[in-house]
DNA sequence: CGTAGACCCTGCGCGC
DNA sequence: TGCGCGCAGGGTCTAC
């Protein structure tokens, strides 16, 4: 199963980070290939060196690494994303480097962080801290699962006069972040939406419902993470991403969880869609 | 503007 | 056993 980084695997990474760099100074960064998605900024990024690790922020799949501010003003801010294949990870420092190994940041601890990446979907760039709110990158994401304003009436209010499926409208960043392929096709079986539904069809109690159960699958998700995988960061360099308990996702002809129905799949935008012919209406 | 599809890329699983 | 093919997916860009 390809357990893909999403917003859970993020989140857990930066929980995990969170008790290992701050504090931690930066003495080298060695930027081995010409970029991810875009190209590195390398002057930006060698920037980093000598400077201290504050903090670890996320905002939808984005790691921020904040950096202490310096005398002469703002800090700045690490921001990396890890694609489809992406994996930052704290290497000890006598780990050999890795294949498809593009960034390193040598600490004063002797360890490596590095971010592997075999896809190259990643993204990695280096800005003052101040700046970030008006990056493009950032500027258009949707609102946070976890935001006290994520609720059914923000989704029936964001759906408007919408056409398409209620799965492609839940996969829109630009509406609420966090939701990948997988997550997707989890929520709506847990809300017991069909994922071809039209947006118009959906009233008020189903959008609760389904604002309900993105966040309950998601936290669920980080919750399984943080328990199964404590080594997710610190490991050896080849930790994987954590496995969660799925109920239809990849599971074709699998009996569903909750009425043994065979799981079917559809394409949605391209995409693999698993649901409970049964269950989801 | 909203929606649909192409595209980026490598690893893996499958069939022959 | 080995090889080639198709699929996987997040985000962004383009076309309509």
């Amino acid at each position: 199963m390809p357990a893909m980084p999403e917003l859970p695997e993020v989140e857990v990474l930066r929980r995990s980070l969170e008790r290992l760099l701050p504090g931690r100074r930066i003495e080298q960064v060695d930027v081995r290939s010409p970029g991810l998605r875009e190209p590195f900024d390398a002057a930006a990024l060698s920037s980093l060196a000598g400077q201290r690790i504050a903090g670890l922020r996320r905002r939808a799949k984005y790691l921020f690494v904040d950096f202490e501010a310096g005398q002469e003003g703002g800090g700045l801010t690490l921001v990396v994303h890890l694609g489809m294949s992406g994996r930052f990870t704290l290497a000890p420092a006598e780990e050999p480097t890795a294949k498809h190994e593009h960034l390193a940041f040598l600490l004063d601890s002797g360890q490596r962080l590095r971010l592997v990446d075999p896809r190259r979907f990643g993204l990695a760039f280096a800005a003052p801290t101040a700046t970030l709110d008006a990056d493009p990158h950032l500027a258009s994401l949707g609102i946070e699962p976890a935001d006290a304003g994520f609720h059914g009436g923000f989704f029936q209010q964001r759906a408007g006069r919408r056409k398409g499926p209620v799965k492609t409208f839940l996969m829109n960043g630009q509406i609420v972040v966090g939701v990948g392929n997988i997550y997707a096709c989890e929520s709506l079986w847990r809300a017991r939406i069909h994922p071809a539904r039209p947006v118009a069809t959906l009233k008020k109690r189903a959008w609760q419902t389904l604002a309900d159960s993105v966040r309950a699958v998601l936290d669920q998700a980080i919750a399984e993470g943080g328990t199964t995988l404590n080594d997710f960061a610190d490991g050896e360099g080849n930790a994987g991403y954590f496995q969660v308990s799925l109920a239809v996702y990849d599971r074709e002809g699998e009996p569903c969880p909750r009425c043994a129905k065979p799981i079917e799949r559809l394409v949605q935008a391209n995409r693999s869609t698993f649901f409970c012919p049964r269950c989801q209406r």
